[in-house]
DNA sequence: CTGTTAGCGCTTTCAC
DNA sequence: GTGAAAGCGCTAACAG
């Protein structure tokens, strides 16, 4: 047998004799032989790697100060399971978004790298210089959380839906002054979670005048914004904060004002993080679907030739964690 | 200039003048050139590549349950950045350690991406099957929390120095019956935590009979572990847990049997994972330092025909983060 | 259906 | 100090 006739096996390519095929088989399963990832790719064919890339200042900041975010633990959890059924291996790579140089470190990591498909979280999935250059050379990609047109595949966690299942949340326990602490506008999805909430009070015909403030997901920016809110004699009864790190900056606000959750004030969470848990009390969140989401990616990534790519946003639905930090509105008592 | 000249340069080998050097460096940088490296795996040079792998099953179990092990993040945020700043990349993979093929994935692994360097985390570290292979394959690898001798760069999170450190601080509350709940038996790194404690207790000239009970790390051993402690007539005044899971779990059984912390029984915890920070109370814990460690195998990988190899293991010293899980002995009042 | 040939982009080895 | 030739392990393209 040719060596030739080997790589169809590997490859598992038509025009092989099933008794071929198998005496082929046969010797790799005795030899135990695996072909070098490197020489594939040189010839010409597959380098069976997906990128997943996030960003750096984020993603080291959070690593450092071990607050307790998993979200590259969620995408490793989607991302390397999926890639290795299929027999790929997922690379998490770090890329600075507010860099003169975005450009030249990227096209450095796909030149050396050579990936097959990559995953752009934001805020790099809707940076036009990072997706502009993917689509030029022709590098098939993902963009987590970003809808605007142009290619690559387009995955979204349901943020809209989330925010209004939240807002639900509340209005089903009587509350009608529900606020959210949204997050910076560099990322659309804060946009969809304000419309996901705006359209949940409209819909129950609330008021939402004074009841949006702005953060970056930190926990310092949620301090301002969760005074902001509290401190306004006509305050909320319940806050959605777009982060858990806004979230505790919430609860602190709260102690500070002598207010008990979810007594004076209910409060749910986006992100479900580990530490959710732990606060007290614990805080009723919004789940998202991370590994969920990265997994369908680097699924269609993977098959990209083998099936139609999706045109339409993919929407991967989350889900509401109900714990100890919402409850039913406070009774009027002109306190 | 000649293909050969710019190999040259890429590789800054010698023989090359610097004034062609110059010019051939202008060049690659007026091209954003940059050198695939499956071609220079390809012509049996580095890949650039340094693997880390963990147990498979007790990762992706930390993966799904969210419960704030981070572990592997750390990993990367030493391991990671390190290897960025001498040109290599990081790949986490994950192998079953209890598994008739850990050699056959194993193989696999290294044939198809042909690591320059590998670091071997517990249970990996001490699995004689793994760095077998790997010696024979003359792949350099870094064992981490392993002293066994034999091939590889050993390097351990001080185990045995945090465990004293932790018994002394207790000793030093006034403390005198001052239990361990150690980690499984097939983690050498247990055995040295106890080594630690054992050390400080007869330096000290305290009893240790009936004081040391076993976990497997998890928070159903944690229980076990500590109900068999403060079930005890003559109970300890403190507890040291070999992991945050059995300290959660040593508060849970504190809090059944209505003892407060630190008032009736003090708590350190070994791992210092970001949900320490949020029990009630906080918990004194050992910070492993992981980052720190990895940072130093990554080093020492790159740079092993650079640079003697250590013959010794490498001892990272980690820290005790002061909290509020630890208090002075309760006075004895025949309660 | 199977085998042969050429070439991927580098580095090694050897000439000059 | 520089350049030319050979080859790493595979697959695409083509021949049989």
């Amino acid at each position: 047998m040719s060596l030739q006739t080997v790589s169809r096996v590997i490859n598992n390519e038509p025009n092989v004799r099933p008794e071929m095929k198998e005496r082929v088989q046969a010797s790799i399963d005795r030899l135990g032989y695996v072909p070098s990832i490197a020489a594939q790719r040189m010839s010409g064919s597959r380098s069976y790697l997906i990128l997943a890339i996030n960003d750096r200042e984020r993603t080291i900041a959070d690593w450092r100060e071990r607050i307790g975010t998993d979200w590259v633990d969620q995408m490793l959890l989607g991302g390397m399971l999926t890639c290795a059924e299929h027999g790929y291996r997922m690379m998490v790579e770090l890329v600075d978004t507010h860099n003169d140089h975005v450009e030249r470190e990227l096209s450095a990591m796909i030149a050396a790298l050579q990936p097959d498909g990559v995953i752009l979280t934001p805020p790099h999935s809707e940076n036009p210089l990072i997706t502009g250059l993917l689509a030029k050379r022709q590098i098939s990609f993902a963009r987590i959380s970003s809808l605007e047109p142009g290619p690559g595949i387009r995955l979204t966690l349901d943020d809209d839906g989330s925010a209004r299942k939240a807002t639900e949340h509340l209005i089903g326990l009587g509350h009608t002054r529900i606020a959210l602490i949204a997050g910076p506008e560099e990322y659309s999805l804060s946009g969809w979670r304000i419309d996901g909430w705006l359209r949940a009070m409209q819909d129950a015909g609330l008021a939402t005048d004074g009841l949006c403030e702005r953060g970056d997901f930190s926990f310092e920016s949620g301090l301002k914004a969760a005074r902001r809110l509290l401190d306004s004699p006509d305050r909320p009864t319940a806050i959605i904060a777009s982060s858990d790190q806004m979230s505790l900056a919430t609860l602190e606000v709260a102690r500070d004002l002598e207010l008990e959750i979810p007594r004076d004030l209910s409060l749910v969470s986006f992100d479900n993080t580990p530490i959710v848990k732990f606060t007290q009390p614990a805080l009723t969140a919004v789940d998202q679907p991370i590994a969920e989401t990265i997994s369908r990616a680097v699924e269609l990534l993977i098959n990209q030739d083998k099936i139609a790519m999706p045109t339409e946003p993919i929407n991967v639905e989350g889900s509401l964690v109900e714990r100890a930090s919402t409850g039913p509105v406070p009774a009027a008592n002109g306190g």
